[in-house]
This record gives C-alpha cells, structure tokens and sequence, in this order.
RNA sequence: GGGCUUGUAGCUCAGUUGGUUAGAGCGCGUCACUGAUAAUGACGAGGUCAAUGGUUCGAAUCCAUUCAGGCCCA
C-alpha cells in the first residue's frame, strides 16, 4: 500500500483505524473479464453436465416445452441466430427457475437447395457424373459440419439445451415422421397432382429454381397483337359508341412462342379502358387501356385516331365479350381480371398463358383456365399446337407466328427489344416457364385444411397481437401449396410410376415406405428397388391415373414400378416437426408445445406449414403461444448487410464483449419491434454490464463475515433497510410480471435501474458506516447485511436467465463464503426462484415518500455549499431538519433523523422545531472536529478522553474491539 | 404495388380511458471523493413527441395524408 502523499495534502492522523473497520472483501473480481471466463465456466457445465442435472432435476411445476424452428444449416451464426436462440434460452432459463421441466432440443433444417447448390459449385461439372444416392451423401457431411460448427457457437452464447442429441431433419427417424405426415394428408385426400409452370431449362432438361437462375440481357422480337372480339358475345359498351363492325383487343407480348398457349386476355378491374379507331384499309378498332393509347399509336406510327369515352376493367370483363384466339379460329376466350397489370408498358392487356407464367397460372386459376402447355421438356411444341408448328423448338418460332399473324392481318406492330431475361447457371442458355406435373397440397380457397388451420389460429396466443392478423390474412388469400420440388437433396416424394402412367401415391404406400425410411434412412429411396421398399411383387392400392381419376384395387407390379424423383418443399419438412420431433425423435418433449419463438418472416415460413400440417393430422394446433421478434437493422434503422459494410458479426461482437454482455443486450431491446444494434450500442450495453456486476460486488463484499443461519436480523421499521425491502419486494413482482410476458427489456430496465438507482445511488451509499464502523455484530450492520443477502439472492436469480455466465460465477463465489454456501444450492441454473419477498406495510413506505424529497434537497444544497465554499465531503456537514410539532412525523422523525443522516451522506443531524418539514444542510468544517475513524464531523468527537480523535460511537467501538482482541 | 408493422432527448425505453411547464436510466459536460477505486457520488445541458392537415375548449395520445424504416408477398 502507497504512504506516498502529495505535499499539500495535510498529515494523516497519528493513530490509522483503517484496521478496525469492516471493509468490503471478496473474491469476485471487479473486472469481468468475460471472454476467459466464459469458456472455463462452459468447460465446467459440460464435465458437470449440467443439462442432465437440470433434466434430473426435481421440478416442482410440469413440463413446458419450447420448440426450437430449425435454423438452415449452412454458414457461420449472424445476430439473426443470436437474438433468437437467446430469446428462447432466456425463456427456457426462466421457466426452468420457476421449477417447470423446461427440455430445450435443438433442431437443425438440413436439406434443401442452398446445400445441393453448394455441393454443386464444389463439383462443377463432375456433378453429373454423380448419382443422386452419391450427392446426398455429400450434401449430409456438408450439413453436418454445420450443425456441428453452429451447436458449438450456440453453446458458447451459454445456450443450455441436448446439444449432444438435437433433431436433424435428416434424421431418418425425422425423414419417417415427415412422410407420416404427407400419409395422414393423404387419407384425407388433401393432396393432388397437377400442371404448374416451373423455370426450366429446354438444353440440361430439367426444372430450375429461384436461386439458380442468372439474368442477362436478351433480344427478342416484342408484338402488339390484334386478338378479334366475338361481337356476337356479350353487350358492347354504351360509352364506347355504337357497335362497329370489327373490333379487337390489343396485347403485348415479348415472348411470341406463347402465343399458342393463350388462353385469356387479363385487364385490371380498375383500370381505364377505351376503344381507339383510325382508317388502315377501312376503320380499324381496338380495346386498350386509356392511358396506353398515345404512347401505343405513336410506337405504331400512327397520327391520326380517334379515343372514345373510357369504362373500367370491371365493366368490360362485365360486358362479357370474348375473343378469338389468334392461331385457332374455332377457340372463343375470355377477358379475365388481374390486379398485377400494369400501365407501365404494354396496353394495359395482358396476354395470359397459364402454362407459361407464373402469373398468369395464379390468374387463369382463379378464372378457372386450363393450365395448357403444349411445350415438351426439350422445347418442341408438341402435336395440340397448328400444324405449321408441330416439332419445331420454340427457340425457332417466334418468327414463324409473327408472319402467321401477320398474314391473318392481327400483327399491329412489332420490335426488337433488349431485357433482362432469366439464364441457366449451369448451361447460361435462355431458360422458360414450363408447365409439369406437380404435387399439391389443398391448402386454398374453401380447403378443410385451410378451416381447420383457422380455426386453430382462434386457440393460439399470438405475441405480439398482431402476429394473429397478419398470418390470418395469409392464410386468407393463400394458394394450393406447390410441396413437389425437382431435386435430389430433401426427403422423397414417394410416388411409384406404372409404365402406363399409372401413379402409386396412397396413405398405405407412404406409412409403408415411411417405415422402410425410418429403418434405412430415406436415401435408400435412391438405392433400393420399388420391390425392396415395398417389400412384395404386387401392391394392391388405389391408382392415379393420368387423367387424373382413380381406380381402387388396382395391382400394381413391383418390379415394373419407377420411383418418382421429386422431393418435398424444405418447409414441408420442417413444417411436419409437431410430429417428426415432439412425437417422432424426441417423444418426451410431447404435443403440442407451449411455445413456438421466431423472427415474423415465419408466419409464413415455419407458423404456416406448421399450423397447415396440424390441421391435417390433428384436431389440436401445434403450439399454444407464438411469439415473434423482428430483425436486426443498424443504428440508422437500416437492415444489416454484409454489402452494405454495417454488419455485425457474431464472433467479433463475442470477442469484444463477451456473451453475458450480447445476451444483455438482447434482453435490453424491445425485439417485437426491429433491433438497432451497433458497437456503439453494445459498449453502453458493457456499461450497464459493469453496472450491474459492481453492485454484485458491492454487496458480495460487504457479507463476507455473514452467515445466513447465524445472523439474519429484522431491521428496525424506520430503517433504509425498510425502504430497501420495499423497494426489492416492488422490483421482484415487476421483473417476474414482465418475464412471464416475455418483456425482456422491462426486465432488463427494472433490474438495471434498480442496481443504479435504488442499491448503488442510495442504499449503499446510506449504510456504508454502519457496515464499516459498527462492531461486526451490531443489530444496525446485521440488519443492514440482511438486507444485502436479499438483495444478492433476488438480484442473481433474476440476473441469472439472462446473464447466465455471471450469475454462475457468483453462485461459485458464494460457496466460498461459509456464511453464504446455502444461498443457491449446488448451482444457480438449477436453483428455482425464492418465493416472493415479505411486503413492507405500507404506511412504512409511506414515510420514506414524505422523506425522500428532503434528501433530494439536501443533495442540491450540498452541491451548492460545494461551489461556494468548497465543501468537498458530505461528511463535514450536518443536516438541520426542521419538523412542525403536529406533523404526523413528529413523533418518529427521532428515529428517521439519524437515516437521513445517512442516506444524504452527512456527518451529524440535528431535529429542530419549524414551520415545515424541511432540511438544511449546513457546513460544519469550522463547527465540529472530524472523526478519525468514520471521518463524520461531530460534536462529541473527543468526548471519550483515552480517544480524543473519535466520536463516541467510534470510541466505543474501538475500545470493545481492543478488548476482545486482548482476551 | 399489396398485407402486417415501427417512428418520443445522442442511445435504450416510460408515457394509464386525449387534460397543467413531456419522464427515467445511460451517454455527454462540469465538479467531488479516494474506505465499492480501471470503482463511487453530486450537479448540469439535451426533445416544435417523423412531417402536414383535421377532430376537440385541449392531442405525443384520436382521424387522414405524406415521409423514412422493417418483415412478407407481388
């Protein structure tokens, strides 16, 4: 210790009591030091195995079960992982201390096409070489070093779960729950087979997804075509005039191969629409949308035209006229609505081919259109189109059908355009949309499925609310649900093919390979024969056939059988984990789950499917409560990305901050809404981190000579103490309301503020010399050391779900200190919550509110004394309190006036008749003498002559001291 | 473009059924303490409650529009 003392700075006192206080001790170190910390304590839980030790737990309340959504198991964790697996840990931590059995298993969504098109570009062109049996098992290792390295980074965050058995979709258990799923959906004949347009590539033969498409520029040939109304058909318009003679609808097109395949014109409902008319061999006349004709005449080259009054897309699609199609003179179509049309370009009149768009599949569904596409898989049109186009690739006809309408005089006008078109990645040749056979799921319009699904949305509690509103509105006007994908890496659809076309997809099918999966895992499905999976030479069962009807009883053979080579959509895996997992893989976590907790991107992702599945396997939804966060943005409120350089990544913010702290700040943001986040905000989230720790050291040290059993004292009623308790009893029923809402950052707030404000600012500061001064075993310090070891118990237990590395280390120090080792049991993770602290009556507090207004004003008077005269220490002042004699206080204000001493920090007190309650704070540096040991200046320092440098509470003190020290 | 949603001090959050000069903590600035010390305490400065318009005696709070974000679609 340093004796060294600036030359200004008078002498200290002969005699050093330093000794004879009872300074804070303790081993809990003041800097937290987290990212060494962290992994020691992590290496401890798992040698402990602490979530065995949870799990054999005796658990006071039932089970509750959190249902972990399955992250993509590709890539490193980002903060999106971060917020939601702590979310749901502070959940789980929380309900665990409440004494549930609370089992966390994690789950990982392992196939799909981000994985296969990795493994893809790994390959390159050797991928085909490769049968799909030997590219799913690399795209399983490649899964699994995922899986592997994110369970390690979740663990790290001090995510407690059955890491060492989470649920894999890739679980042939899984991949077996998945198809008893589709089975249930299939005996409730909810599942059909029908045309819908894919990307597809006319060179590799094969359907593309979304993300293996690359825009390039294209040239092509765009034309306004001239399709002739039936104006036999319907009633022409009053506001467009009298009837002509000939009229026609005007569309657009830059991809004149689909023509063929139109089979409706779409308008938009609320769109203009007016007849234009100009002289071209006799008086031409068109139907276009209003707003579309100048620009349209002037690219034709058209001057002189007339435009007739204008009605709306409603009313012409009312008007119920139809059109010829332009190839084939005997097919009468009709005008259809569509809310995507635009006057961007075009004529306000689309040309639609439900066999061709994905738009005009959508539309032409709901118009009831057949899905027509007469486009084989290597781009020839096939025999259902004119004969001059029969066999020819569409790649070579766009020109044959210009001069086709040309000649029958319905080509308006045409041009060579350059846009962005969709190209292969693999061949970069031009791709299209082609329709193919699909599976489906009944999941629209007057669906049983869809009612159910409804009306389970009723029985869950959504949070935020509106959570319930927005998947109801998707659900509201949400399609069949496409569930067939053309891939390899995903659980099979197991359809059988007859050689005539025969399909073989039934409830007894499925459950029986389901089985067959679960025994030998579903890339047997890629491996072994129709007559190994199906184990006979002749399966009885209900076909499929081509048309589309059924035939019971119908033999299939075996050994003539070819497997279907569609997987299921990813999110119908994942969506069929209420089952796969809660009674499949993981039996004892139990149907339905309490909680689902995700970002809101999932309902319509993961809420969906899920809810979607239940309803047809179940009468009961899935989940009781969803709740559902939102995203990370920056500090300007702008979403996180890699590209635009404000990303956060998880490893580095770990690195500089330690976990206990990125928890901190989870729980610190109201995540219903997005979360800001910036280094910024994670050092203020450090600040608060160190605050809190502080005020655990602060109070560890001070009961280092405590003992629970030994010296728990009442406080007097007019103590600090009293307010202290008060204050511990409001905090703790806050922080449990807001847990029990899941709001986090109310906990967060409340336990913050009441380490900053209520311990720090005030309490400790008030009992700091009865904690020093007093005689080790005065009833003051005892009580006062009561109250700490509440504080400490409430304050680490509440911590403890969210700041879980540190409440562990303080657990550990606290079985250092004898006095302590029964506080939190063995550890603070299997601790349970202490019952609710006594209230203090409330005429007790009450007295503490007249009060504190008198501190508040002392402080602001000490300040001023300060800049006056330069009263640095609120020692060397006293505080004047005047009380009027009828004053309700009067009688007690004795016993307060020696704790406001305290909580203002002043050296003496005096009580003195007045006209109101009030404070004086008075400099008493020329007034009284310090005291040598408690540095308050008082009267009576000196008063006991064998000390002449101490006031006679000190005196007293040191001399009992002396005296037990002698015996 | 559509559905859902957000916008209060530099930051994170409070602001009850619309009612006097809009609150807290942090951060920041100044000061004090040196017996919680890479701590702690005190004081102070910060906001036309996103903007505009409306309803009302009165609006951060109700309504409309706009602007800027976010998620999901198109």
């Amino acid at each position: 210790m340093t004796t060294e003392q600036s030359p200004d700075v008078p002498p200290k006192p002969v005699a050093d009591y330093r000794a004879s206080l009872n300074l804070p001790k303790t081993g809990f170190d003041m800097k937290a030091n987290l990212t060494q910390r962290e992994p020691a304590i992590l290496a401890r839980w798992k040698t402990e195995n602490l979530y065995q030790q949870i799990r054999a737990r005796q658990h006071t309340r039932g089970k509750w079960v959190l249902h972990d959504g399955p992250p993509y198991a590709n890539g490193d964790i980002h903060m999106g992982h971060l917020i939601n697996k702590v979310l749901k840990d502070m959940v789980v931590k929380y309900r665990t201390m409440q004494g549930h059995d609370a089992p966390y298993v994690p789950g990982w969504d392992c196939h799909g096409l981000p994985i296969e098109s990795a493994i893809q570009k790994e390959l390159g062109p050797k991928m085909r070489e490769l049968s799909a049996g030997e590219i799913r098992l690399r795209c399983r290792d490649y899964a699994m070093k995922y899986v592997k390295l994110q369970s390690e980074s979740f663990e790290r965050l001090g995510i407690l779960g059955q890491f060492d058995k989470p649920y894999l979709t890739l679980d042939p258990a899984y991949e077996g729950g998945v198809l008893d799923v589709l089975g249930s959906l299939l005996q409730r004949e909810l599942v059909f087979r029908q045309r819908k347009p894919v990307h597809w590539c006319t060179f590799d033969q094969t359907a593309l997804a979304e993300a293996e498409l690359e825009y390039s520029n294209k040239k092509d040939t765009s034309i306004f075509v001239k399709f002739t109304m039936d104006l036999n058909s319907g009633s022409w318009p009053a506001a467009w005039g009298t009837k002509p003679q000939h009229a026609h609808v005007l569309i657009w097109t830059t991809t004149p191969w689909t023509i063929p395949a139109n089979r409706a014109v779409a308008v938009h409902p609320e769109h203009q629409y007016a007849v234009a008319t100009y002289e071209h061999n006799g008086p031409q006349v068109l139907i276009l949308a209003a707003k579309r004709i100048a620009t349209v005449m002037l690219q034709a080259g058209i001057a002189h035209y007339r435009i007739s009054d204008s009605i709306t897309g409603a009313d012409l699609i009312a008007a119920g006229i139809s059109y010829t199609h332009p190839l084939e003179s005997s097919r009468r179509q009709p005008i259809i609505p569509a809310e995507y049309v635009t006057l961007d370009d075009g004529t306000g009149l689309v040309h639609i081919a439900p066999g061709h768009g994905t738009e005009d599949y959508q539309t032409g569904r709901k118009a009831g259109l057949d899905v027509y596409c007469p486009v084989l898989a290597d781009g020839r049109y096939d025999q259902s189109v004119p004969e001059f186009l029969r066999g020819q690739s569409i790649w070579q006809s766009n020109e044959p059908i210009v001069q086709h309408l040309a000649a029958a005089g319905l080509l308006f006008h045409r041009q060579e355009i350059q846009h962005s078109y969709p190209h292969c990645w693999r061949c970069r040749k031009a791709t299209i949309l082609r329709a193919t056979e699909q599976w489906f799921v009944r999941a629209g319009g007057n669906s049983p499925l869809l009612q159910q699904a409804k009306t389970f949305i009723e029985e869950v509690q959504w949070i935020p609310a509106w959570g319930k509103n927005r998947i109801a509105g998707m659900l509201e006007t949400r399609p069949d649900w496409c569930i067939s994908r053309q891939r390899s890496w995903g659980v099979p659809i197991p359809a059988f093919f007859a050689p005539n076309g025969e399909i073989l997809l039934t409830e007894k099918s499925v459950r029986r390979v389901a089985d067959y999966v679960r025994q030998h895992g579903a890339d047997s499905w890629y491996t072994h024969s129709p007559q190994q999976i199906l184990g006979a030479d002749q399966w009885v069962d209900t076909a499929l056939t081509a048309e589309g009807t059924t035939v019971a009883e119908h033999p299939f053979h075996t050994h003539e059988l070819r497997k279907g080579n569609d997987i299921l959509d990813v999110w119908f895996e994942s969506g069929a984990s209420h089952h796969a997992v809660l009674e499949a893989t993981h039996p004892e976590l139990g149907y339905p789950a309490n909680l689902y907790l995700e970002g809101s991107d999932q309902h319509r992702g993961w809420f969906q499917a899920s809810l979607l599945e239940a309803a047809g396997y179940r009468d009961t939804p899935p989940f009781k409560q969803i709740l559902t966060h939102g995203f990370i943005v920056d500090s300007h409120g702008h979403k996180m990305s890699k590209s635009q350089g404000n990303d956060i990544k998880v490893s580095d913010a770990l690195k500089q901050n330690g976990a206990d702290v990125l928890r901190l700040w989870v729980a610190s943001v109201d995540y219903q809404d997005d979360m800001p986040c910036s280094k910024e905000l994670l050092e203020r989230t450090s600040d608060a981190y160190r605050k809190i720790r502080n005020t655990i050291r602060y109070l560890l040290g001070n009961l280092y000579d405590f003992d629970l059993q030994e010296n728990q004292t009442v406080p007097q009623e007019h103590s600090i103490d009293t307010w202290m308790l008060g204050r511990l009893a409001a905090m703790t029923a806050e922080v449990h309301k807001a847990y029990n809402q899941y709001e986090f950052h109310k906990v967060f707030r409340a336990l913050y503020d009441f380490c900053n404000v209520d311990i720090s600012t005030i309490y400790a500061k008030a009992i700091k010399d009865r904690l020093y001064c007093e005689l080790p075993n005065d009833p003051r310090r005892r009580a006062s050391q009561s109250v700490c070891a509440k504080l400490l118990l409430y304050l680490v237990e509440l911590c403890a779900p969210i700041l879980v590395f540190t409440a562990d280390e303080v657990c550990r120090i606290t079985h250092d200190v004898p006095g302590l080792k029964a506080m939190f049991g063995d550890s603070i993770h299997t601790h349970t919550f202490s019952p609710p602290p006594q209230p203090v009556a409330p005429e007790l507090l009450a007295h503490w509110e007249t009060l504190m207004p008198l501190v508040q004003d002392g402080l602001k008077q000490l300040d001023a004394l300060k800049k006056a005269s330069g009263l640095g220490n609120p020692l060397d002042s006293e505080a004047v309190i005047t009380v009027p004699p009828d004053h309700p206080m009067a009688g007690l204000m004795t016993n307060y006036g020696r704790e406001l001493e305290d909580v203002l920090g002043a050296g003496f007190h005096r009580i003195i008749p007045g006209d109101k309650l009030a404070v004086e704070v008075i400099d008493t540096r020329e007034k009284y003498p310090s005291c040598a040991r408690s540095w308050k200046r008082r009267p009576d320092v000196g008063s006991v002559a064998e000390y002449p440098d101490l006031s006679a509470r000190d005196a007293a003190v040191v001399k009992a001291l002396s005296q037990t020290l002698v015996n």
